[in-house]
DNA sequence: TAAACTTACGTTGTGCGTAAAAATC
DNA sequence: GATTTTTACGCACAACGTAAGTTTA
């Protein structure tokens, strides 16, 4: 039994059901009914009565909820004391960040992380995806966090950590904004917004039109921005449309300040990495908020 | 993080060295080095001071030490109150076991289990290694537990939980009483005294014979006896030599009341066998008693 | 029939053993 | 030089994801 399972059986007991669980852990519900089935096996009794309406604890179940979250309390403590022991906790880490990560996923992250190492020193910087390995090359930050394409260096460790998808972004007052998805044949006339060379979700564009094979000069580029925010402020007045991470710009699109499309032969996505030097020592805090960035509390948007 | 690496890093602690850890835990010393490196780099501190006569815990390791213990105990306890919820203290284990096992390994694995579980009854039969398959087979016990050799059947799992050095006895009057080894040549002349046909130590030597080039109508077999006890007799008296795995003889050995001698040219090695229906389904207490069998506590002679 | 859980199966990563090396008394 | 721990490497099993199946409201 480890500590892992009692955090997915926490995590059910929690919400009562299987699939709620497994989204939350960021697993598939298959992987959630197996882990169950060995702690019942190894406890010798169901856990859970199952039910199309979701799952509720047994008596044994109960009693094991009520251990879990103890072994689970026990252990932060445990954790926290050696902290203390060897200040761990008044540490710093710096992290590079590419934009989207570093605006929009990790804030929240560094949040939740700073509730339980309150004396935690946590720096961003934050820099497009191609500064940032650079930044991890020279050892200039404890790892960075990226995003796509995924590639392979001999120096770095690339891991990917998450995902997001790409979408078209417009004004609501755009020809478009009637519609949900266009071609890529459509898309190369209108006048495009985008962000620097170097940036992530602009080289995810232009592998797509590659492999569309339409060459990067047929492209209308009107603009070109160092600044997501100054991208986003161009589309909303109507000067052309532009891509970005669907989840970095759910406000403005709820607010209706902003449209979004999908392209109708494609799918854009633009995984997350995490980069760091193959040679690097971390510091038992930068280790600890690895486990938290690549575990199950991993990177999400707020 | 898991149960079994605090059980391995308690048993280090206890202990103060990996190689007797690793010998007490079932494992080779590697094992044990890399859980620990695991551990280590989890915590992201050094847990043991190592030397050449051993380790030591550092402050951080001390304090890892009093939460694992913690840990173990309330696992412990978690599973009582299972048993109480689940009425499984009550249940009853039959055990088929074959002669060595069943006389002289298992009544101390029995004994530290009942220490665990006080209401657990738990029934031993004791028959050769032939009969103990054919009693799992006809389903009369919950599992067997036989020695060697190691076989396939397509109804049973059999998983190999032990293992033994098979020695020659002779009296410690017999001419042979002053040297430790000798040929499977001279063994041949020499008057036997066998266990009845089914009996492993006797199948492990009829082995070896054939092995050797020997057949089975060159030796002589002085006498057939169908029990250990009896064996062991005969020999005492000089009527002629045999075999025995050399933990049942130990005391007789120390009490000079046998000699013990092992074969120049040939390792004679008896496995112990767990053997179970596969479509069996078991108990609780019968799931609590394999993994104690299986487990770190392995099936180990008193 | 739609939502929930289970089963089956292929892939990947972790843990272990064997063998050889390095370190310390 | 003997004892103890570490490193290197291959194998086996366990955990997960994908896909198809079963159950139940």
């Amino acid at each position: 039994m480890n500590l892992y399972q009692f955090e997915l059986f926490c995590q059910i007991a929690k919400v009562r059901s299987f699939t709620k669980a497994a989204k939350l852990m960021h697993l598939t519900q298959p992987a959630i009914s197996s882990q169950v089935q060995v702690m019942e096996n190894f406890y010798g009794t169901k856990l859970f009565e199952r039910s199309a309406t979701g799952v509720k604890l047994t008596p044994a179940g109960e009693l094991v909820y009520k251990y879990a979250q103890h072994f689970l309390a026990e252990h932060e403590k445990l954790e926290r004391e050696l902290d203390n022991l060897m200040g761990t906790n008044a540490q710093t880490i710096v992290i590079g960040a590419s934009s989207t990560i570093g605006n929009f996923a990790l804030p929240c992250n560094v949040w939740s992380f700073k509730e339980k190492y309150p004396e935690a020193n946590i720096r961003i910087e934050v820099e497009n995806s191609k500064k940032i390995i650079e930044l991890v090359l020279e050892d200039k930050v404890d790892f960075g966090l990226a995003e796509g394409p995924e590639f392979s260096h001999p120096d770095l460790e690339v891991k990917k950590v998450g995902e997001s998808q790409v979408v078209i972004i417009t004004s609501p007052n755009h020809e478009l904004s009637s519609s949900n998805s266009i071609t890529i044949e459509e898309l190369k006339k209108l006048p495009l917004i985008l962000r620097e060379p170097g940036s992530s979700v602009r080289e995810v564009f232009i592998e797509a039109t590659k492999k569309a094979g339409i060459p990067a000069k047929d492209l209308n580029i009107v603009l070109e921005l160092g600044s997501f925010q100054g991208v986003l402020e161009a589309v909303k007045k109507g000067h052309g449309i532009s891509f970005s991470c669907i989840e970095a710009v759910k406000k403005e699109y709820h607010r209706q300040e902003l449209h979004y499309l999908t392209l109708k032969d494609m799918e854009l996505s633009m995984p997350f990495l995490l980069i760091y030097r193959k040679d690097r020592t971390f510091s038992p805090l930068a280790k600890r908020f690895l486990r938290f960035i690549i575990g199950p509390a991993a990177l999400e948007f707020c």
